[in-house]
DNA sequence: ATCTATTTATAAGC
DNA sequence: TGCTTATAAATAGAT
């Protein structure tokens, strides 16, 4: 959009492709943040670059929460109510980066602290550093269960999608041959004679293993 | 950006804001076509409107197909911020800034949406009750977003073995229509004759749309 | 929706 | 990668 108009289509230099998914994705994720403040819109944004990598901007709660907010949109038409205001005005928006890091980190800690204290704040039988330490075994262990199954899950998920790539192509291989046949079948019929064909035809047996 | 510099805040009149969304929206999925196309990546955008009406881009292949990918990316690596009173482990150091003030934002309003959401508003002082509620409330919420991922993993691996039982069943049958076949030639060979078979063999075309 | 005056985004260049 | 600048695009406000 400077010096040069731009051509729809892929760049081809690689140099200048890869400077301008930089630009262009900061752009990007910047223009929905405004959106979602300005509009009071909840939005989601997922990028894979060439390479796989990938960027993502969940506003107002996480990714998984939109893709589940989707997922029912999609499957189902009725929706969830969303009664949320945004009230949460922490933007000083032109600052030094490192300087904002920084308030951010700070931010945080702030609201870990209120949470911490909220939840030992009560005189419970247990003590704060109790609950505290608790609290985080559970965490912790929950996370490694989870992230367990979910390796399981997935590695299930692609040995499917291996069978089912083994199972296309056998299918393809087996449609092919038989129309090869046929058409044999069709020249002996009209004009019968010896070939050097041998039957029965011998396939590749280990693709049935399925 | 035109006629007046926008305030990064929530555009308060309703009706520049629907105007202001409308505009918007379109913007950002312009920008995201146009990233998409011009660097070869991958994007999907979900856009939920205040009165939650959705409205979503996907470049290349569908949002689902993009959901799982994330979702892979995500819980390959290491997991990433999770709703957690813990201040201890936080991201490896080197990172991009700007990546890193958007993680902070995107933890601070998942912190602050938290409290509200457990807190309704209420200020500060919190009785022991309300602190149990509190917990109970995280638990759940946890609990909710975890089965759903779990749903949908389960769902796709059921798919895939729906997938996998048709495959075979087709495969079976392609076996078997071609040993027919092959027998028939045979008898032709031997003993050359007219037969009423219809070439080319039909066969039900559905069963090989995967 | 359409039309501008402006603000933003960004392609090149360094 | 980061900064600068000329220019293309996006868009706020008005119609």
């Amino acid at each position: 959009m400077a010096r040069g108009k731009v051509q729809l289509k892929r760049v081809e230099n690689p140099v200048h492709r890869q400077v301008t998914f930089c630009k262009r994705r900061a752009g990007l994720l910047k223009k929905a943040k405004e959106l979602s403040v300005l509009c009071d819109a909840e939005i989601g944004v997922l990028i894979f670059s060439p390479q796989g990598k990938l960027y993502e901007l969940a506003t107002k709660g996480t990714m998984e929460g939109l893709i589940e907010k989707y997922l029912k949109c999609t499957t189902a038409s009725a929706s969830s109510a969303s009664v949320s205001a945004s009230a949460a005005p922490h933007e000083p928006p032109n600052l030094d980066p490192i300087d904002e890091i920084n308030m951010l980190r700070q931010e945080i800690e702030m609201l870990q602290k209120g949470i911490r204290y909220m939840f030992g704040g009560g005189d419970g039988a247990m003590g704060l550093d109790e609950l505290l330490l608790l609290e985080k075994h559970l965490e912790y262990w929950i996370c490694q269960i989870r992230s367990r199954k979910m390796d399981i899950l997935l590695q299930e998920i692609q040995s499917l999608r291996d069978k089912e790539g083994v199972l296309k192509a056998a299918n393809k291989y087996l449609r092919d041959k038989m129309e090869e046949n046929n058409n044999s079948m069709i020249a002996a019929n009209f004009a019968p004679m010896t070939t050097n064909y041998s039957y029965p035809l011998t396939m590749p047996n280990e693709i049935f293993q399925y």
